[in-house]
DNA sequence: ACGAGCGCCTGTCGGC
DNA sequence: TGCCGACAGGCGCTCG
């Protein structure tokens, strides 16, 4: 499901808390349970049960598409990949039919990991970077430079849109926001990585960060049944806009698949 | 070093 | 109403 700016909208109401629910921060473990065993990465079922009930959560945190729970000796890494979502809820709620991971605090709260499609992964280590070990640069760090991008650009010769979607170039953009930085940055997804000037390669940086920082203002895109609680899906350009008019030029809004992915240009404004 | 294809999963929606 | 295919915000793998 989402991509940085849900994952960050979603950190951050975890760690300040909400209208629906107080942050939980500090709060302490008192069980950890694993329903759905695929979920969880590493260690096992037991090792995870055992060694996290007691660890007060310290920090939250986010890296590319991972967010993060810090705890007194390990963290728990979660990635909601396509269709996960993090819940506050009592625990005298009858435990829902999607929850992966459940942790319950002292306080009879939970937190639960839920997940329809199974496809969202969970780690409890106590070295998180080794699993970010291959993720490139947060686009919104200062570290991302203008010179950075060229580079990634030039030094490989890819197609624009799997270059973007590879985690390893930039953490943290998905489906959504490719399409919506390519279009603002009039740029076919089809265009190739190497043949680009300093001129191109900052307009896309531009609209990589510009496109990342309206999606956190509107809290991130609320799109069928998955996560709720942000409109960015009403300011789309084009994605899920196949047909509709181009709002610069008027020419319809196509829809091509690339890297397996449904991609959507305006096919008269962003051209090879 | 690339991209294409496929697998992993379940739910929703539109067409017939 | 029921069935069936298309589609869904991701990513790791194999294969050319």
């Amino acid at each position: 499901m989402p991509e940085l700016p849900e994952v960050e909208t979603i950190r951050q109401r975890l760690r300040n808390g909400t209208a629906e629910h107080p942050s939980i921060l500090r709060m302490t473990v008192r069980s950890g349970l694993l329903m759905w065993n695929r979920t969880l990465v590493e260690p096992d079922q037991d090792a995870f049960e055992n060694e996290i009930a007691g660890q007060t959560i310290t920090e939250i945190g986010r890296r590319g598409k991972y967010l993060i729970f810090q705890m007194d000796r390990s963290s728990l890494l979660i990635h909601l990949r396509m269709s996960g979502d993090i819940i506050v809820e009592s625990d005298s709620e009858p435990t829902g039919p999607y929850h992966r991971v459940v942790l319950e605090f002292e306080n009879r709260t939970r937190m639960a990991f839920t997940d329809p499609r199974k496809f969202g992964r969970a780690w409890f280590v106590p070295d998180p970077e080794r699993i970010f070990a291959k993720l490139g640069p947060e686009p919104l760090d200062s570290e991302f430079t203008e010179e950075h991008f060229f580079h990634s650009l030039t030094t490989r010769k890819r197609l624009m849109k799997p270059l973007l979607l590879d985690q390893s170039v930039i953490a943290g953009l998905g489906n959504i926001y490719v399409d919506e930085a390519l279009f603002l940055a009039r740029i076919h997804p089809l265009q190739l990585s190497n043949r680009v000037d300093e001129d191109f390669s900052r307009r896309l940086y531009d609209a990589i960060r510009c496109v990342l920082q309206e999606g956190l203002y509107r809290n991130g895109a609320s799109i069928d049944w998955v996560y709720r609680g942000g409109d960015f899906q009403n300011y789309f350009k084009v994605y899920r806009r196949t047909g509709e008019p181009c709002s610069i030029c008027g020419t319809p809004i196509q829809r091509i698949i690339v890297s397996q992915r449904s991609t959507h240009l305006c096919p008269n404004c962003q051209r090879i």
